[in-house]
DNA sequence: TCAAACAACTAAACCGATTTAGTTAATACT
DNA sequence: AGTATTAACTAAATCGGTTTAGTTGTTTGA
């Protein structure tokens, strides 16, 4: 490949390699603008292009940050990719995705697989299971920012969607379409404080509405194993709920595809208003109405925040949050 | 950051450098058990770990590939990436994104961008607009594997899906439907290889099923402009089609959004396959039947054969083709 | 007029590994 | 007994840059 170095140019140009490096570094002070000249001729004949790998050597740093998400291939999480791509790649800087699929252990591995590449720093959506390990990395000096998911006790390098206020704009949004009796389905959400947000924002627009809380409308599910209990079983319960407010994605089209299955209709038996965006959704038998984050977004401003992290160290610790909106679709009936 | 280097191991050893090296890279001819063993545990005890530049540099490699795309946030493209990534940390590579958005002159500004990070190889799906520019960088020695689109000329390091075969099987099962007149909506496909070769196979299939091709049934689609002749007058001109065979998801979609817009409806006034799978269409109003290509496979496949190139020049010169299967779902009636 | 200041460079050290070419001491061979 | 071989190392060169500490010749200042 390109096997041109910085001696070449400097023998063309009948100079020393550092002053070919002073050029090259953009450092003219005391330099002739005949040797300018010469080196910068050298260049273009030779076609030289530095040797970013020298470079980052005698740097110390690689101009690389990671990026640790679940899957690539998700919905939101590749457009969060972009952001941090598009914004890497003004500054000059690369990125390298890693998967872990949601397994803790492959996350781990991962933190570990970065550390030893040296990357700049890292952004992660952690899943939680290693809190002390990102801790450890941390200490060790590695610039770290959260996005996605906050666990207790990190305050610092996060960004993340209000998901407070989304949960509480999206409920107030089936309240004010008549819905009382709103069902939560959520992921476990101790020592998950973005999934309890998304619990608080939901309590708290059911007070400012005055309607009683019922822990019955609180349902679970879990990326294995589903639903806790089924949707079909919930609406038959005798608490049935009008509505189902889903906190995220994968639980939505979960509940989409249970109800695919029965006779049970949306927006007609029931209303849905899902967390995250969905792919084509105009295309829906029901378009489903959503509170959506902006992935591009986040990941830009993660992006932002760690490198301001990786220049100066002091600076950057903060804590921010981007606005969710609710999307109106057709997926939620007006009730009297 | 990681401060501990191999001269700290050496020295904490008892050992030189140059041992230390050896017995870090797996060579213990001629070393003592002992010896060994004492810098195991210095290792261990320093928590050293490699810096991969410095070993970058002397190798004169990166260990990492680059992969130049149009949109990390389509739905095959994003698999495909997947594919790649997943079977470079087997390798112990990683791979590098870059988007181009469907501009020749960012993919032009992504290969310089790569080859002066002097990555060991390039995956790319090119836009057709740079084939000079590419081999220029094959001649300087770059290794370069091609997927998605062919070029007229190009038959090396080239992994693409059996489009012929592909659009073969779609148009076959149209017909098997009964539809006779089967409208193929493609981009521009001259010089375009692997645009051509579907349109060979919507030939061959009428042919083989001695149906006439009617001109008037060749509609062209621009990524920029849309449709040339809208669908909706498609279906008013006198030679109206009972299908329409649509040649990448982009247009598949754009004309699902222009029927919602009318009365029309899928399958019952025209039936539609689509080339490429598309997300979440068990959702959908009318779910797509699709001819579905396999972007995780290709990515894996592209992958391995670029690697083959870059560990052994001489091999891995190969055309590669996947297969593509239709997938049946409610968009195509059976006509008379 | 002579030292201080400065312009315009360069030699050599350095970044953190790998690798080549030795070195030394012990063993094997004739 | 003297050379050849081998085991077990090490010193120094190398990868391709950047940076520090000089060097040399010309101005400037008192």
């Amino acid at each position: 490949m390109a096997k041109v170095k910085l001696v070449d140019v400097a023998q063309l140009a009948s100079v020393s390699k550092s002053t070919a490096s002073q050029f090259i570094n953009g450092r003219y002070d005391y330099m002739s603008k005949d040797t300018q000249e010469r080196i910068r001729a050298a260049i273009k004949e030779l076609d030289y292009v530095p040797n970013p790998i020298a470079r980052n050597l005698k740097a110390d740093r690689t101009k690389t940050i990671g990026v640790i998400v679940r899957d690539i291939t998700g919905f939101d999480t590749s457009h969060t990719i972009r952001g941090v791509d598009d914004f890497c790649k003004t500054c000059g800087y690369n990125a390298l995705i890693y998967n872990t699929d949601f397994d803790p252990d492959v996350e781990a591995k991962s933190l570990e697989a970065l550390y030893q590449l040296r990357v700049d720093g890292i952004i992660i959506a952690s899943s939680g299971g290693n809190n002390k390990l990102i801790s450890d990395y941390i200490n060790k000096g590695m610039p770290i920012v959260h996005f996605q998911l906050e666990h207790d006790g990190n305050e610092k390098n996060l960004i993340l969607s209000d998901y407070r206020q989304a949960a509480f704009d999206a409920t107030e949004y089936l309240i004010r379409l008549g819905h009382k009796k709103i069902c939560f389905v959520t992921q476990d959400f101790k020592n998950v404080k973005s999934r309890n947000d998304r619990y608080l924002g939901y309590v708290s627009a059911l007070e400012q509405h005055n309607i009683a809380l019922d822990k019955n409308l609180i349902q679970y599910w879990h990326r294995e194993t589903g639903f806790e209990h089924s949707p079909i079983s919930i609406l038959q319960s005798k608490a049935a709920p009008s509505a189902f407010f889903t906190q995220h994605l994968a639980i939505t089209t979960d509940l989409l595809s249970q109800l695919n299955q029965t006779k049970i209709s949306i927006p007609e038996d029931v209303s849905l208003i899902g967390f995250d965006d969905i792919p084509m959704a105009e295309f829906f038998k029901v378009p489903i109405t959503v509170v959506k984050q902006e992935p591009y977004i986040i990941g830009k401003e993660a992006t932002k925040l760690l490198l301001e992290n990786i220049n100066d160290k002091a600076k950057g610790s903060q804590k921010l949050m981007i606005a969710c909106s609710v999307t109106e679709r057709q997926s939620c009936k007006k009730i009297l």
